[in-house]
RNA sequence: GCGCCCGUAGCUCAACUGGAUAGAGCGGCAGACUUCGAAUCUGUAGGCUGAAGGUUCAAAUCCUUCCGGGCGUGCCA
């Protein structure tokens, strides 16, 4: 394990427990069960390294003050190496400060491991699929689309990182309305080349791309299709299309840096008879009834606000009812734990989603859905709009090509999914310390600038020599940083909330940068160049590996 | 109307899921390059956490009611 944090916590928790047993056996305190001890890293530094608020936990049971408790866990505490200082403080905090052996213990620790540092058996690979992005393949991807691409992306490498076996996966929807529309759609463009006047159905698909998709058609089989618009027959263009964008999406989603695991179409599971299957098993355990000519879910009796249609009176079925196929079968695949990453504008889905699960004999919680909120673009302080109805959307090409890879993708996770994101095109583009991205990857390269100053490249790392020379409290801070970043993962892959490896990425940068400013290598005496050396390649290497689960490089120059 | 999310420094956002004096960046002000990259660093100002109640040793965080904003609320996907 390489949880260092968790290793340090679980040392204390266990001392601090045996502290506590000891003044039960000493006749001092009387507990009828000790809780979970919680270490927590207080935020002021006056207050240790670690901190416990146990005493204040058990007042109540043990009918004593928290002080008084504090003091007598801290008096029956053994003597550790790994402990310095320990204090009561405040209404009844233990505080604790460690000795810096164990920061000396991690940078080795970081060194040794490499890129494989920050993994954990945290996930004890359990089987999960994260299911993310799946647009309709009608139109090119927009901003809407890209962060949820990044959340879902991001999320998978954080917990794959610490032991989960994560698939993930893109929900094609290729069958039903929207693609009869786009079918009609080209066909009418592609009409229209012809010098044909052509009324577009007010629902039909508007955006300049479905004008190109018919130009292509023009280009490669002259009028030969021209036929089929007039007889209403549109597959050909459906087909086309469909294959076109299908394409763009992941064209456009590879240079994002974000690749599927599985892509899985729609039409498999009309194909394979499984929503009809789905169905038949809903009907016969009473999830089903009929009303008005049209086949209703009961929703309403799992939680959901309303009964939900999954056959039409017209005999097709809904997207609810090849959903709650898609959903039996991911479960049939063998996950454990199925995490959707949708837009805030599917929010009302969740609910009859969960019902779903439930009618089909699975708990709950076996489904995750992770809404990620809606994106503002603003340029020059002004918001972009972005109408759907005419067409006219920014494309998360538009932006990738705009801003690049890199600030695209860290602009996009840095916020909780759950608050509202700005998106400053201007901003992601400037290279100042204004940009968060910049400063970040500058961290890195200045590692790299340092390293290849010919009187450190001389210097013998192989050589025998101790850490514990860093001593300054830049040193310790940016070692503190280091070691922390496996619980750092462990925290963000629990709670679903991969922003938080953004904001370490830049913290422990910031720290780097301090430490940059405070402590120059060249000129000291050799001992304590290694050292320091030491640190920069640790430094060097958690960098790398917080921003390859980023999806952001780590330039050697800029 | 009902449901979900949000409301925290001038602006954009955090806050380890209930902990101690609510933190970062940007912007403002004042400083730091004859040594490793100044795309950096240091210092400083800025807050009744939308409002009012409640729960407890402890609330930005949990509950209730308001007020504001976003998004839903299809036999669309």
């Amino acid at each position: 394990m390489a949880n260092l944090v968790k290793e340090v916590k679980t040392k204390l928790a266990a001392e601090i427990s045996a502290a506590l047993e000891k003044s039960q056996d000493a006749g001092d305190l009387s507990l009828a069960e000790i809780p979970e001890i919680m270490l927590e890293e207080p935020r002021e530094e006056a207050h240790g390294d670690y901190a416990t608020n146990i005493a204040m936990v058990l007042a109540g049971q043990a009918q004593r003050a928290p002080r008084e408790i504090a003091q007598l866990i801290v008096d029956n505490l053994a003597d550790l190496d790994l402990i310095a200082q320990v204090e009561v403080a405040g209404p009844g905090f233990i505080n604790f400060y460690l000795s810096d052996q164990w920061l000396y213990e991690a940078v080795e620790t970081i060194l040794e491991m490499g890129d494989d540092y920050g993994s954990s058996h945290l996930g004890q690979d359990k089987k999960v699929q994260i299911e993310f992005v799946s647009a309709n393949p009608t139109g090119p991807l927009h901003i809407g689309h890209s962060r949820g691409a990044v959340v879902g992306d991001v999320l998978a490498n954080i917990m794959s990182k610490v032991g989960f076996d994560v698939t993930k996966e893109y929900y094609i929807n290729d069958a039903g309305n929207q693609m009869e529309l786009l079918g009609q759609s080209v066909a009418l463009r592609y009409q229209e080349l012809f010098g044909a006047e052509v009324e577009l159905p007010e629902n039909s698909y508007q955006g300049e791309y479905i004008k190109e998709i018919a130009e292509k058609i023009k280009n490669e089989y002259g009028k030969e299709h021209l036929s089929k618009v007039e007889t209403e027959n549109y597959d050909f263009f459906k087909e086309f299309a469909y294959q076109r964008l299908l394409e763009n999406i992941e064209n456009d989603l590879r240079e994002f840096g974000v690749e599927f695991d599985n892509w899985f179409s729609e039409r498999t599971l009309h194909n394979q008879g499984l929503i009809k299957e789905v169905i038949e098993d809903l009907k016969e355990d009473g999830y089903l009834y009929e009303r008005e000519g049209a086949l209703w879910f009961k929703s309403s009796e799992l939680g959901d606000d309303k009964d939900r249609v999954v056959v039409k009176e017209d005999g097709s079925t809904t997207y609810l009812a090849a959903d709650i196929a898609y959903h039996q079968h991911k479960y049939q695949r063998g996950f454990t734990e199925v995490i959707n990453v949708w837009g805030a504008d599917h929010h009302g889905y969740v609910e009859r989603m969960k019902a779903v699960i439930e009618a089909l004999g699975y708990q709950r919680e076996m489904l995750e859905v992770i809404i990620v909120q809606m994106v503002t673009l603003l340029r020059e302080g002004k918001q972009v709009s972005m109408s759907k109805r005419s067409g006219d959307f920014v494309t998360l090409q538009d932006v990738v090509a705009e801003v690049g890879k890199d600030a695209a993708r860290y602009f996009y996770i840095r916020r909780s999914v759950d608050s509202h994101l700005e998106f400053d095109l201007d901003l992601a583009k400037k290279e100042s310390t204004e940009n968060p991205v910049y400063y970040i990857q500058y961290a890195h390269a200045r590692i790299c600038s340092i390293l290849a100053q010919p009187e450190i490249k001389e210097l013998d790392l192989e050589s025998d020599f101790k850490l514990n020379n860093l001593t300054d409290e830049a040193e310790l801070k940016l070692m503190q940083q280091l070691a922390r970043f496996t619980e750092e993962l462990e925290k963000s892959a629990e709670s679903r909330a991969p922003h938080h490896i953004a904001r370490y990425a830049y913290d422990l940068a910031a720290t780097f940068h301090t430490f940059y400013n405070k402590c120059i290598i060249l000129g000291e005496e050799e001992l304590l160049m290694l050292s320091r050396v030491s640190l920069v390649l640790a430094t060097k290497q958690v960098l790398c590996n917080v921003l390859s689960i980023l999806g952001v490089s780590a330039p050697e120059s800029m």
